[in-house]
Formats: C-alpha cells, sequence, structure tokens
DNA sequence: ATCCTGACCCAAG
DNA sequence: GCTTGGGCCAGGA
C-alpha cells in the first residue's frame, strides 16, 4: 500500500465521521479540572480524555472556544507558552496572576504542571 | 481524492 | 541553545 508523504488520508477520512464531539467534550472537562495556579499540555490535556496523539485537535478547540475555558493553563510541552502577539502577554499575565512560576520564557513545570492525579490512577 | 495548514511533539544533527 | 524532518489529526479548498 502506498502511503502519501501527507498521512493515509484515506484511512484518517474513514475515522472522521461523527466521532468529534464526544472527543471535544471530554477535552473540555479536562481543561476545566486544571486548577488554578497549575498548567498542563497540549498532548497530557488530550491523552488525560482519552485520546493520546489529538494534541492538535486541543489546540484547535482552545482557538475555537477558548474564551469559554481556562485557556491559559494548557501549555506546549517543557512549559514554552506557544500563542502569538497578544495572547502570549496576556496568557502569561494571567498565569502570573495566578501564581504560576516561570524560568525565562516557559512556565516552571517541575512545580505548576498538574498530573490529573494519575499516581491514584496506576499506582 | 489530494493538498495544505495548524495556539503540536520529538528525536537528531 | 538552535534547525530540520517526520509524525500526528482534522478541516477547508
Amino acid at each position: 500500500m502506498k502511503r502519501s508523504k501527507y498521512g493515509d488520508d484515506f484511512l484518517n477520512w474513514t475515522r472522521r465521521a461523527g466521532r468529534g464531539l464526544e472527543r471535544e467534550e471530554a477535552m473540555r472537562r479536562v481543561i476545566h479540572s486544571i486548577p488554578f495556579g497549575k498548567v498542563s499540555t497540549y498532548a497530557h490535556v488530550a491523552a488525560a480524555a482519552g485520546y493520546p496523539g489529538y494534541h492538535r485537535q486541543v489546540a484547535q478547540l482552545l482557538r475555537r472556544e477558548g474564551h469559554t475555558l481556562p485557556w491559559q493553563r494548557v501549555v506546549g510541552a517543557g512549559g514554552e507558552i506557544k500563542t502569538k502577539g497578544e495572547s502570549e502577554q496576556v496568557q502569561r499575565h494571567l498565569l502570573k496572576s495566578e501564581g504560576v512560576r516561570f524560568q525565562g520564557e516557559r512556565v516552571d513545570m517541575s512545580a505548576c504542571e498538574y498530573s490529573f492525579r494519575m499516581w491514584e490512577v496506576w499506582g
């Protein structure tokens, strides 16, 4: 089977039918569960929602309806702020006002990353 | 169907 | 620290 350099578009297409809504709802719940003063990452939010590998859809969801969510608490891997321009300044300000610590340009993940209490799930 | 583009991630060089 | 290439998934043209 030949594989397009853009991925197996046909297989992706077959998976698209309808599934998006419950996935987005799960992601919204996960994002809402990030506590004040903590952050998580796109990849961890996706995985905690039950959809590992869907970090790009987390970003898409936040861009569409972030105004209804604690969007500022979702950052890139390693604590990197991924928003651009004015949103970036707003995000930094909101996080600092919640007491989130920074190391240079990045969030101090060792102190502020939320683990979704996974230690209670697998030991 | 195919191509392109994202508030992404990660291993290499 | 960089940059690059590959992988990932969905939605629009």
